[in-house]
DNA sequence: CATCATATATGACGAGCATCATATTTCTGG
DNA sequence: CCAGAAATATGATGCTCGTCATATATGATG
């Protein structure tokens, strides 16, 4: 009996990656559910065995995605130095490798725009990611004495995400990484780092 | 005959129209052609008579857009003052009249995250556009004398939009509003305004 | 008022969508 | 190795999509 019960969460684990990756790369609504159950080598009938409606599913998934933005953003900031950590935190969210990662990392620059648009429960979930993330902004803000801490970490993160955003809209990579450049270098120096 | 060909040009701006607002709110994907050219009041079929395929309409609805938000961009910036055009950009784009405005003004809060999945001819106007919206600014910053005002008219758009992204996430309107409010005032700040 | 080009409407095509009822496979416990 | 439960597969529902061929309605011109 147990061994059923793993399968079964090995087949949602997967699932749900599969879905947490592709949404991110082709937006909440980019992909269908028979699409994504052969995506996670499955047929599309099982899917209702493992969520109950294709939004349920959608608010797991922007779990998943902040997840994987979370363990991201820890393994910058929760190093010993505050300082090196938020210099090594803003050079790598907006590095040529985070830009091409689209399906893993951060879900804010691909998927904010669309959040109006995302069904009620995943909307409430990707709030709480968007809070998250300020959250741990603004108690690195904190740790280095910085002014106006939360005033500081809306506005940093508002500029990392936008810089993103429009760096992946450009095809060419030269002036994609610019934009990620011009923000590194002025986040950095603004805030003395 | 020049009655006919009037009639048709006013059809396919209403239907552009049509397109531009609502495309900015639900995404570039998020209307169908029957739904669009009920809303132009038209139906389906005709719409093959203004447009070769769904894909020209997009891209063309995207240059509309843009239209829309260099008027907005010039109405502050191309008044007298330099420095007061930038001061009212910046409140104005960052407002909460702009914030509620999603199907009107600038479509790069809501629409940048998804440009890497738009059909190429539509993608190409996007970047142009986002090119036309930095230089604008970057010749504001020389105006006033900044210092890198190329770095900073690349930063100061992606807060812009990274800021109007975050702010309409929220469904808490004073959620949204303090975001909008502290990159506001930082960016102000920032630039001694 | 009649004619004729032009603009728009009707209706259909195949494909993909979310969802569900039912059949089949797979694995575990005896 | 067999019985039964649990996980997944098959197939069908009604809907919407982009696209197009064809029919009708509109309005300018003689």
């Amino acid at each position: 009996m147990s061994g059923h019960i793993q399968r079964k969460a090995q087949s949602r684990a997967r699932i749900l990656e599969e879905a947490a990756g592709t949404m991110r790369e082709h937006g909440h609504d980019g992909i269908g559910v028979a699409a994504l159950m052969k995506q996670a080598g499955l047929t599309h009938g099982g899917f209702y065995a493992h969520f109950p409606s294709r939004d349920d599913l959608v608010a797991h998934a922007v779990d998943r995605m902040f997840a994987d933005c979370t363990a991201l953003v820890s393994h910058h900031l929760d190093a010993g130095d505050p300082r090196g950590g938020l210099r090594s935190l803003i050079d790598y969210y907006l590095s040529d490798e985070a830009r091409r990662g689209i399906s893993e990392g951060c879900p804010l620059p691909s998927l904010t725009g669309s959040v109006p648009r995302m069904p009620s429960g995943a909307r409430r979930r990707f709030e709480a990611g968007i809070d998250g993330f300020r959250a741990s902004l603004e108690r690195a803000f904190k740790a280095i004495g910085a002014a106006e801490p939360a005033l500081m970490a809306s506005s940093t993160l508002s500029e990392m995400v936008g810089a993103m955003a429009l760096a992946r809209a450009f095809e060419d990579d030269d002036r994609a990484n610019l934009i990620l450049e011009a923000s590194r270098e002025q986040i950095k120096t603004r805030l003395g780092l």
